[in-house]
RNA sequence: CGCGGGGUGGAGCAGUUUGGCAGCUCGUCGGGCUCAUAACCCGGAGGUCGGGGGUUCAAGUCCCUCCCCCGCAA
C-alpha cells in the first residue's frame, strides 16, 4: 500500500517509524510548516518532519491542507492516509482521496476526551486509566468510527509529558495492528455513542493557577496533567513558583496551608479535601528540582496558605 | 541580533550595588547524648566562585570575551 502520514508533535513520531519499518511505502509525509521557536526564536521544523526528512520521505507543509495541500496529496495517489496529532482539520476533499480512508491514531478512550489535548485531560481530571483509539476519520472534530482501542494505567505521579510518551509507543503498536486487520479485512467499525462523549478545549497559561480549594485527586490531576506545558502555579511570595509533580498524601488543614515546608519532610499543602506532597517543582530562572532541594535555600513558612 | 533570569564545597542558596578573612540550610565523616529517632549537642573534611583575558596593592565582586543552563514571548 501507498501510505500518506500526517503528524507534527513528538507522540506523532513512533507511529511514522513504525509505518516506516513496516511492509508498507509511506510515500510521503505532511506536518505543520516551521515555527519560530525558542530562544533566539530560531525556525524549527516539527519532530515529524525531522524524521521524515532523516529517512529521505517527500515532506509537505502547506499552511492549511484543506486549502493548498489537495493537489499534493492528489498527486501521492495514496491507499490510506494515517494521521496522528496533527493539528489541522481535513475536509471533505482530503478525506476523499485515500482508496481506503484515513486512520487517525487518538489518545484517549474515545469517545471520551475529543480534542487536541486528551491526555493532559485525562490526568487533569483525575481519572486512573488512558489510552489510544484508531479511528476512521469523518468530518468532525476526533467523531469517527472506532477501530481499534488500548488502555493503560495512569501512574499515581505520572505527567502529561511521560504519559504522552508511553501513549505515543503504545499508539504505534495499536496503528499497526490496525493495518494488519485493514488488510485481513476482521476490522470492525464500531460508532462513537455520542451520550459518551466528552469535548475538551484547548489548553491555556489561565489553567494553572492552582485553586487548593478543589479536593487533592483534582489539584494532583492539575499538577501533573499540566506538566510539560502550560504547568501548574503558584505565588510564592513575589515569586510564582510552577508545581512540576505532586502525590497525594496525609493531612489536613485549611485549603493552600503549608502543612510541611523543610528538606526532609519535603512540601505539603492542605487542598478542600485531603493533601497533595509537592514533588519537584521550578522557581523563575532556575531548573526544575525536587522540592526538598528547593526547600535547602528557599524558606516557605509552614502555616503559610497559599 | 525578540525579551529576561542564572552558573559560588555533594544538593539548594546568600554574598556582586559600595573590590578587602568563602557565608547559610541540608548532606557527608568522626565523637557525644537518648529506650529511641529524619531529634539534639560537639568537632572535621570538602570550593580552580562556569572558562579565558584585563584593571588593581587586592577581584566571587569592576571591564572585555567565550561556554553552558532556565523562563517568557512565538
Amino acid at each position: 500500500m501507498r501510505i500518506v502520514f500526517m503528524g507534527t508533535p513528538e507522540f506523532a513520531v513512533p507511529s511514522l517509524e513504525a509505518l516506516i519499518s513496516g511492509e508498507d511505502e509511506v510515500v510521503g509525509v505532511f506536518t505543520q510548516p516551521d515555527r519560530p521557536k525558542g530562544r533566539g526564536n530560531k525556525m524549527t521544523p516539527s519532530p515529524v518532519k525531522a524524521c521524515a526528512a532523516a529517512h529521505g520521505i517527500p515532506v509537505f507543509q502547506p499552511e492549511r491542507i484543506r486549502r493548498d495541500g489537495v493537489e499534493d496529496l492528489k498527486t501521492l495517489a495514496p491507499d490510506l492516509c494515517v494521521t496522528a496529532a496533527f493539528g489541522q482539520i481535513l475536509s471533505q476533499e482530503v478525506l476523499d482521496i485515500p482508496t481506503y480512508g484515513n486512520i487517525n491514531v487518538h489518545a484517549s478512550l474515545l469517545p471520551r476526551h475529543r480534542g487536541s489535548a486528551p491526555i493532559a485531560y485525562a490526568i487533569l481530571q483525575g481519572e486512573e486509566k488512558a489510552g489510544v483509539t484508531t479511528m476512521m476519520m469523518d468530518k468532525g472534530i476526533d467523531t469517527g468510527d472506532m477501530l481499534l482501542k488500548a488502555e493503560t494505567e495512569i501512574g499515581e505521579t505520572e505527567t502529561c509529558g511521560e504519559l504522552t510518551e508511553r501513549l505515543s509507543r503504545l499508539g504505534a503498536e495499536l496503528l499497526m495492528e490496525t493495518i494488519r486487520q485493514l488488510k485481513a479485512g476482521t476490522l470492525q467499525r464500531i460508532p462513537q455513542n455520542e451520550a459518551e462523549m466528552t469535548y475538551d478545549p484547548m489548553m491555556n497559561k489561565e489553567m494553572g493557577q492552582v485553586d487548593f480549594d478543589r479536593p487533592a485527586r483534582l489539584v494532583k490531576g492539575q499538577i501533573n496533567g499540566l506538566n510539560p506545558w502550560p504547568c501548574a502555579s503558584v505565588m510564592v511570595g513575589d515569586e510564582r513558583i510552577k508545581l512540576m509533580r505532586a502525590a497525594r498524601t496525609e493531612g489536613a488543614g485549611r485549603p493552600g496551608e503549608v502543612l510541611v515546608s523543610d528538606p526532609k519532610g519535603g512540601l505539603v499543602i492542605a487542598c478542600g479535601e485531603g493533601a497533595v506532597k509537592v514533588l519537584e517543582l521550578q522557581a523563575p530562572g532556575g531548573k526544575k528540582m525536587r522540592a526538598e532541594d528547593y526547600l535547602r535555600g528557599h524558606e516557605i513558612k509552614a502555616g503559610t496558605v497559599l
